[in-house]
DNA sequence: AATAGCGGCAACCGCCTTAGC
DNA sequence: TGCTAAGGCGGTTGCCGCTAT
């Protein structure tokens, strides 16, 4: 078996894109939009893959892209998001307009993860590093246990009732092998958690293959116990592109991730000589 | 000033899901 | 129904710049 290559991997250049690949292909899907991966570079002039074109473009080339390090809003969000996803990085990027997968993940892995095992906290679990040593009675969730003076604040919004948490037996069913970074009283709808629609998912995602795994809403989920939550998980504020976390930008100014903006900073850009490009 | 070590991030890889035939 | 191509995802790698010695 084994799949056939995405590509023709001869002639096929890999590596970090030039100003001048860049140029092309932004010249090209500015102009035609988005379409068929694969014969993007064919049709770009570009001796790229198609798959590589496409993280090009989403990760780094996307108009309306926000640049920089993640602000203390974004940040929150995302270790919230973690809280209740675990590694699902794309539907964490989701919620973060601007923000890509990948720079989501990186940020987790350089920045957040460090910061969240020096408060003490597991970034896997989200849960205490020494446990052991704390009462149930003094832990009615995570989020309190953060220490005094940390910068990071894990929202107090999982203060779920426990007989809600572990009676319930969808929680119960789920598979012994499963450590997953969602702990059990995560208010996530279940089309969120489960991988069915969400493509990609790799194996060692856990993704189980539990038949109880419905489409039906969890009925842990409830928008009353948390508005924000709820909003921020609502394709409604998918749908906002303008929204805006940062509170500058690095330059003082304030985002607004328009097209029209987004546009001018692309045009701003000196990164790759964009200066050059005829749109 | 040279260099070794480290951290951050862009890019790649392999696997999975989905759509089309 | 099964096969294949394509898109998408998460994990991992490797380069590059910064810092410490």
């Amino acid at each position: 078996m084994g799949r056939q290559p995405c590509c023709d991997k001869l002639g096929v250049k890999k590596g970090p894109w030039t100003a001048e690949e860049d140029k092309k292909l932004v010249n090209f899907l500015l102009t035609h939009g988005q379409c068929c991966w694969r014969a993007v570079p064919k049709l770009a002039g570009l001796r790229r893959c198609g798959k590589s074109c496409r993280l090009r473009w989403t990760n780094y080339l996307r108009p309306d892209l926000k640049r920089g390090l993640l602000n203390d809003a974004e940040e929150q969000l995302v270790i919230d998001l973690h809280a209740r996803l675990g590694n699902r990085w794309s539907k964490i990027a989701a919620r973060l307009p601007g923000r890509t997968d990948n720079e989501i993940k990186n940020h987790w892995n350089t920045h957040i993860k460090k910061k969240l095992i020096k408060m003490g906290i597991d970034p896997i679990t989200h849960e205490p590093l020494h446990k052991q040593a704390i009462t149930p009675e003094e832990m009615p969730c995570e989020a309190s246990n953060q220490p005094a003076g940390s910068d990071v604040n894990i929202p107090q919004n999982m203060d779920i009732p426990e007989h809600e948490v572990y009676s319930n037996s969808e929680a119960s069913n789920q598979p012994a092998g499963l450590d997953m970074n969602i702990p059990r009283n995560m208010n996530i709808p279940d089309h969120e958690i489960s991988s069915n629609s969400d493509g990609g998912g790799s194996a060692s995602e856990n993704s189980p293959s539990n038949e109880s795994q419905s489409a039906e809403p969890n009925p842990n989920y409830s928008e009353e116990d948390d508005p924000l939550l709820s909003f921020i998980l609502s394709d409604t504020f998918l749908e906002d592109l303008t929204w805006d976390f940062s509170t500058s930008s690095e330059d003082g100014s304030t985002d607004n991730p328009t097209e029209e903006n987004s546009l001018a900073w692309f045009m701003d850009c000196k990164d790759f000589g964009v200066q050059d490009f005829e749109l």
